[in-house]
DNA sequence: GAATATAGGTCTCATTTAGAGACTCATATG
DNA sequence: CATATGAGTCTCTAAATGAGACCTATATTC
């Protein structure tokens, strides 16, 4: 397991790429920050509308909810779909992209819930020292 | 899939947890962030010693890299050794916690390699509309 | 018919967070 | 004596976020 660590980020850097700016970095910062993964849960669930988001995820601001979809939907995460009723309602869905990438998610979430006893008691040790 | 995403959400709403702010989201917050990423990833290959990380992300600053490493101590990811040495010198590793997590990191990575043509054709689609 | 609500945003301003880099302290080296 | 190293800390600036006012068009309520 080390050994392929190992040898992907010696490939990245043999390609001259910046750890911190790599294109694996520029996807990841789209898909695993704050908001695009709780965003991406909730689509993972059912497709949703702008607004159903907002109330869905209180405490994201309208502005970071744009911004994570564009960004998203520019990765062909997810898709857009715009219905032309009065007023227009927009709809957002997991691409088949999305969809491959949510097993990923869902086992992160799954490890740290797992894996959340140990780690609460080991921040208790941390800063009771 | 969806129906445990689904039952996942809809638990922790009933447990009072706002989305963005619940115990999970404490941890991923710590564990899959720009440096703790790369961090880990270096750690996965072998120990490192403070300035040896440094040089391994040569575009972290110092203040980020403290930041991250004491998160994850903090959260038992990771084991820091003070060797009593002149001058006395410090070895980062990761902590059986933190190989277990190890897997999922780099399933993601992969992930992103592997998906990488078809985000990069997506965002070309993206931008040229 | 005026007031209010809804959808899906954009814009501005204040607060947080991150990045750059100077400085510390003790020992070692030329 | 000047300089370097290891492992940080501190300060200052720049960038990212969050809060919330505002916009356009239709529909509903009084």
């Amino acid at each position: 397991m080390a050994q392929v660590s190992a040898r992907k980020l010696q490939d990245w850097k043999d390609q001259g790429f910046e750890p911190g700016n790599c294109p694996v970095r520029q996807v990841l910062d789209h898909v695993s920050a704050k908001w695009p993964v709780l965003i991406l849960l909730e689509l993972g669930r059912k497709p949703m509308r702008f607004n159903e988001l907002l109330r869905a995820l209180p405490d994201i601001s309208k502005r970071m909810l744009t911004q994570s979809l564009r960004n998203l939907e520019r990765d062909g995460i997810l898709r857009r779909e715009v219905f032309d009723t009065k007023p227009p309602s927009v709809t957002y869905s997991l691409s088949a992209l999305g969809e491959g990438f949510l097993p990923h998610l869902l086992a992160l979430v799954d490890w740290a819930e797992t894996a959340m006893p140990e780690i609460v008691a080991a921040r208790q040790r941390f800063d009771t020292v």
